[in-house]
DNA sequence: TCATTGATGGTCT
DNA sequence: GACCATCAATGAG
């Protein structure tokens, strides 16, 4: 935490590859938990550690964006795994999610929280605060997270005893029926920069 | 501390 | 025209 942005220069690693995302989605969420969220722009490197995540599971989750059908904003959910889906909502907030699974499963994992790695005193506990704290907005959407402009990195070794996952209802959701009670919120245990507590 | 509300615009009916 | 995977400001208790 303020071990790691006080210290030496943070330097991201490799970007995981595509084969990463094209796992179950649940497994792919809980697996991003941990990993570091690097953007280079134009004002420089910025990152995060993962810390919340909700996965959405193709069109027939009734919470997905996917299960609207096939439209020009959810598109990027049907093609393949390890691209960035980013869109605007509520008219100011962006959200980023990684489209996860085979090609076509129309299913994503949405980044909600990271513990901010740099700057260290940014806001980054929500999707919408998050997304602006790395300059990530709508240009990004259909990015290839495979690439060195945006990416994921594995988790950073702490040599500490792991973190426990917690499991929760999604933010959000409610009009999605029996999907809203599904337990497809993921967060690290007692983590302070986790979206609600 | 909690509940309520306004901001603001793309997407879909 | 309604809805929305949000956030910040406000006011009551």
């Amino acid at each position: 935490m303020t071990e790691r942005a006080a210290n030496r220069a943070w330097r991201p690693q490799a970007a995981l590859p595509r084969s990463f995302y094209e796992g179950q989605t649940i497994d792919v969420a809980r697996a991003l938990l941990g990993c570091s969220l690097v953007h280079h722009g134009a004002h420089g490197l910025r990152a995060g550690r993962i810390v919340e995540v909700e996965a959405y599971l193709g069109p027939r989750d009734k919470a997905a964006h996917s299960a609207r059908g096939r439209t020009a904003r959810t598109e990027v959910m049907f093609g393949p795994a390890g691209h960035a889906y980013v869109y605007l909502i509520y008219g100011m907030h962006c959200c980023m999610n990684v489209v996860t699974g085979p090609t076509g499963s129309g299913s994503a994992v949405l980044i909600r929280a990271l513990e901010p790695i740099t700057p260290p005193d940014a806001r980054t506990n929500g999707p919408g605060l998050l997304c602006r704290a790395l300059a990530i907005d709508r240009r990004h959407y259909g990015l290839d997270l495979t690439g060195d402009r945006l990416f994921v990195c594995a988790p950073i070794e702490r040599g500490q005893a792991q973190e426990r996952i917690v499991s929760a209802k999604r933010i959000g959701v409610e009009y999605a029926g029996a999907w809203a009670k599904r337990l497809l919120r993921f967060y690290l245990a007692g983590n302070a920069h986790v979206s609600r507590r």
